[in-house]
RNA sequence: GGACGGGUGGGUGAGUGGCUAAAACCAGCAGACUGUAAAUCUGCCGCUCCUUGCGGGCUACGGAGGUUCGAAUCCUCCCCCGUCCA
């Protein structure tokens, strides 16, 4: 990559200069429905970029409608990635996604594209670029039993086990909150070290891209009444028969995916008959309280600049797009990159 | 017109003399989060003041009076809602 040196640019993120060792991504964060897939496609357009997916829910394939999953015209237009990687049976992880994240990026890097990242699952981001601490995967047989003794004895006693294996974890954590116990338990017994120990000792940050964090924050207001459009027209794009499909194919209840909002209700309602007005009320509900759980996950993301309109709003594009300018002048030099290459 | 039942904080709804600014749930707001994360958990939630304390003041259980040291809770009248009878 050509060296770029840029200066007296008030647009420079904090803390990072572009040089030829280092090249840029691009992150939009935002809640649920504030419009980060069609900035991204804009922002690909412009900035030669290719869209990637930091969403737990997308990575499921055949849960399309639910999870907000970009079209597929979107998707012809613009390369997308973690997309649809796993099925229903199985579990993805934020250490999985870390790992296959990593993967695209380095293909992007060799064919000098601009990754942008838009980011629904703030732990996954933040795995992706802060890393995550040397602790074990999880073990399955392991939580089933802790979480046989947490049913019987119930969270005090769970939280009891994990002071004598890690106290301040366990000052950390809540007796209600059986899946952290549980975790944490897993870690201490299957690392031989306390949590907080392999917490301390660090992790393995992303190395090597300057980090541009855009933030959506929609008047909330207006968000949740986009919430509540956009369950409509998900139910009227034929979200119930998703649901009913997947059903047939087998998807068992108990699957992660019908954990998702709105996948575990229309689940549901299949079984119960529930009216449909009270299943539209439960997801927009769920989804309210979604939206506002990441944005507290947002705020506390370093770095990030705010903007404070939806995505898909024209100025919103014009003053994120001019945020990026810098980054115009490292896609023109891609381009010419990628054209003296063809020529050759 | 008569007989019951009922009117409680944004909503549902408990409370039948003091421990009640009033349970619980919902909604709302804020927060936490290192491999389940669209998950899981925590706090606040009438108004107001400060020395932010299991602190002070004010307002509050349809309305107005009354009984009582003390009332959402008892009494009287009135208003409103529901069901039934005419």
């Amino acid at each position: 990559m050509t060296s770029l040196v840029i200066s007296g640019n008030s647009s420079v993120p904090p803390k990072m200069l572009v040089d030829s060792s280092t090249s840029s991504l691009v992150a939009v964060l935002g809640p649920t429905a504030s419009g980060k897939s069609s900035l991204a496609v804009s922002l690909a357009h412009e900035f030669g970029g290719e869209v990637i997916a930091c969403d737990s829910t997308q990575v499921y394939r055949g849960f399309d409608i639910g999870t907000a999953k970009p079209s597929t015209a979107e998707r012809r237009e613009i390369p997308h990635h973690m997309l649809d990687l796993v099925t229903w049976s199985e579990l993805f992880t934020a250490g999985e996604y870390r790992h296959r994240a990593l993967e695209v990026l380095a293909d992007l890097r060799q064919r000098s594209r601009l990754p942008i990242f838009t980011v629904g699952t703030g732990l996954y981001f933040r795995a992706l670029t802060q890393g995550l601490a040397d602790a074990p995967t999880r073990c399955d047989e392991l939580r089933n039993r802790l979480n046989a003794i947490g049913e019987r004895r119930g969270g005090p006693h769970l939280r009891n086990l994990l002071r004598r294996l890690d106290p301040l974890a366990a000052e950390r954590i809540s007796s209600n909150d059986r899946q952290k116990l549980v975790r944490a338990i897993e870690v201490c017994l299957l690392a031989g070290q306390s949590l907080t120990e392999l917490h301390h000792a660090g992790r393995e940050p992303l190395q090597g891209y300057a980090v541009w964090k855009i933030g959506l924050n929609p008047p909330r207001a207006e968000l949740y009444q986009r919430i509540e459009q956009r369950v409509h027209r998900m139910l009227d794009s034929g979200w119930g028969a998703e649901v009913w499909a997947l059903a047939v194919q087998g998807a068992t209840k108990t699957a992660k995916p019908f954990e998702f909002i709105g996948y575990r209700e229309l689940r549901d309602q299949m079984e119960t008959g529930q009216p449909l007005p009270h299943v539209i009320a439960a997801i927009t509900q769920a989804t309210r309280r979604y939206a506002k759980r990441q944005l507290t996950w947002f705020r506390r993301e370093p770095e990030v600049r705010w903007f404070p309109g939806f995505g898909d709003a024209p100025e919103t594009l014009a003053a994120v797009a001019e945020y990026l300018e810098p980054l115009l002048a490292q896609s023109t030099e891609r381009t010419r990159h990628t054209q003296r290459r063809e020529a050759v």
